[in-house]
RNA sequence: CGAGGCGUAGCGCAGUUUGGUAGCGCGUUUGGUUCGGGACCAAAAGGCCGCAGGUUCAAAUCCUGUCGCCUCGACCA
């Protein structure tokens, strides 16, 4: 590829505060058509190219079968498992011209277990894997980020089928590896996998292969002492109270117009452990009242109390039916419209302040296992940086934000069952298969490696996926001797199968330059009449680790070891499969 | 869905308060001079001022509606 003819522009100036969608939009790699949506250029096509092509092999290596399931369904598949009805609006629905209900694919088991479902009726089929690279449509309600968090993306979905849990597991098992082999491959051997919550997919067991950068809209638990990993909300959260040796009685104290947890600690002369406070959220089916009591400094997980009452929740927002004090409410003497539950953080404690339910007055000496006897405590707080993990019990939890770049799943039989999916076991018996899905997305590991590779200047793509392997930078394309030598060296490394990106543009040198830096190939060759007078080519990489003339009569040969050490540092980085 | 902001040349913006010839920078085209980190001179092309109504002799500008985009929140496999 001649850059004259590449199209797409590049261009100075910052635009965004995320750098692989400043750094891919001003490298002439994406180009927005609406929100949340994204056409691909050139040399963003190639990387997704190369990436795919990973994955595929890797899918292969694990027995998967390249399959392709539609991306408009008749919606009678998902409302055979269930999911029309129960999948919010990030499910696009829309009606065909006969007027029957149509979906644009999100993810794809019904039409997995559509395709499966006839084909696999006996045991001996099994385990089997099918997979697919294509696109998925989600009305995301906030797109950002450029390929970060779009509503169009490639993802590459897979399912497999067993007939057994454990069977699963050790299938589970060899997809996580696959995994590590994929990023590891895309040059992203530090991306991390964590137990996740599997909320709408249903199953049990599942993690997430996340990114770790600020940047990260999911937030992750980690434990320095034993490598326990998990995203917030799957991340059991321990909270050990001393119980006081001296309990004191339980009294009404002013405190006047403080309401705020902060405020009443502060008025009392106590820490914000040291108080019971009130969280009010609603059922989104019956508008019902959920009021949870926890300790002051921790904070409800949404997503855990959510998996808990198994409904949809939102923070409330008017309370004037709620019977409740606002500001001031405790749990004793409470005669809430509410359904009332007890956090796990307040076993154990005493002496603590909480509401009076009353106005302008809180009590003191509240002791949970005396004044509240026999309630049953739910475990729905967030895990707290510095706090203890659940693995090892160590105070050593660190909080960071990731990316979720791939997940996997084992679903069980949820969608097997919904839409009478079977086959005939060893004993002629009828029987559900057991499912796993695996996802990962193709937009968002190139996004991921743009974030975690780049300089000032651009991406620096791992010699796997870079849009082309090799630059040749030929500078004054008018002097006779450049261009001669420019235009040989290109053919010469076009028939030996190189992927090389020629920029013969009468430029000059800085913008030559610049544009090579944001395309980002890792290796550079330059030619110039500088260089031509010495009788070499200049070659460098892309990370500034290499700068070392040529001899014109090798470049070639200089260039295929140059591929073999890079693409070399990767594959030392990649985990044996199993 | 809630709050705020913005739609004017390929991109970034000014002009709108106070209605009266549609402008600037970057990019593009042509010619010339430059040439190892986004050079310079000269000339030129390029706009249904988001869209639809309304007010007016006259609308980018005022009014109504509508669509789209951005930021923050809610939400999210």
């Amino acid at each position: 590829m001649k850059v004259s003819k590449l199209l797409g522009e590049r261009y100075k100036e910052r635009a965004y505060e995320i750098e692989s969608q400043n750094l891919m939009t001003r490298g002439g790699y994406i180009k927005q058509v609406g929100n949340g949506i994204y056409s691909l250029l050139p040399p963003a096509k190639r990387i997704a190219a190369k990436i795919e092509k990973i994955i595929r092999e890797e899918m292969d290596a694990i027995d998967g079968q390249e399959v392709l399931l539609p991306v408009a369904m008749p919606a009678d598949l998902w409302k055979l498992s269930g999911r029309f009805e129960s999948v919010g609006s990030e499910l696009l629905r829309f009606r065909d011209r006969g007027g029957a209900d149509m979906v644009l694919g999100m993810t794809h088991e019904e039409a997995a277990v559509h395709l499966a479902m006839n084909i696999a009726g006996t045991y001996q089929k099994y385990p089997f894997m099918i997979y697919q690279i294509q696109t998925k449509f989600r009305d995301e309600p906030r797109a950002r980020g450029g390929l970060i968090r779009v509503r169009e993306f490639t993802m590459k979905d897979a399912y497999s089928f067993h007939t057994s849990q454990a069977d699963l597991e050790a299938y589970y098992a060899r997809c996580h590896r696959a995994y590590e082999c994929i990023f590891a491959r895309a040059g992203l051997p530090e991306m991390v996998s964590v137990a996740s919550d599997s909320g709408m997919m249903g199953g049990k067991v599942s993690h997430e292969f996340m990114f770790l950068t600020p940047i990260g809209e999911d937030t992750i638990v980690l434990c320095d002492a034993c490598g326990y990993r998990a995203n917030i909300e799957a991340a059991d959260s321990v909270i050990h109270n001393e119980t006081p040796a001296a309990l004191e009685a339980l009294r009404e104290v002013e405190t006047f117009d403080k309401t705020s947890i902060e405020d009443v600690a502060t008025l009392l002369g106590v820490c914000p452990e040291q108080v019971c406070k009130a969280v009010v959220y609603q059922r989104n089916m019956d508008d019902r009242f959920v009021l949870v009591f926890c300790r002051g400094d921790v904070e409800v997980s949404e997503t855990k109390l959510r998996n808990f009452l198994k409904a949809e929740i939102h923070p409330a927002a008017d309370l004037s039916n709620a019977n409740l004090c606002v500001g001031s409410i405790g749990p004793a003497g409470l005669s809430a419209n509410a359904d009332i539950y007890y956090d796990a953080s307040l076993r154990d404690a005493g002496n603590l302040v909480c509401g009076a339910n009353r106005d302008g007055f809180h009590r003191m000496g509240f002791t949970p296992a005396r004044d509240l006897p026999n309630v049953a405590y739910i475990s729905v707080a967030e895990a707290k940086p510095g706090g203890i993990c659940p693995e090892c019990g160590a105070m050593a939890l660190r909080v960071e934000r990731g990316i979720e770049v791939g997940n996997i799943f084992q679903l069980g039989k949820r969608y097997t069952e919904t839409m009478g999916m079977t086959y005939d076991d060893e004993s002629g018996q009828r029987v559900h298969p057991t499912m796993g899905c695996y996802g990962i997305g193709v937009g968002r590991l190139m996004a991921s490696v743009c974030e975690a590779k780049h300089d000032a200047y651009g991406p620096i793509w791992p010699i796997t996926v870079a849009p082309w392997q090799v630059q040749i930078c030929a500078l004054r394309t008018d002097d006779p001797a450049v261009r001669t030598a420019a235009d040989a060296l290109y053919a010469e490394l076009q028939t030996a199968g190189v992927e090389v990106l020629f920029d013969d543009r009468a430029v000059s040198p800085g913008f030559m330059f610049s544009d090579a830096d944001l395309l980002g190939a890792p290796i550079r060759i330059i030619i110039s009449p500088k260089t031509m007078a010495r009788g070499a080519y200049e070659l460098t990489t892309r990370d500034k680790r290499i700068r070392e003339d040529i001899a014109p009569d090798n470049a070639l040969q200089s260039v295929l070891d140059l591929i073999a050490k890079l693409e070399m540092e990767i594959s030392a980085q990649v985990p044996d499969r199993i």
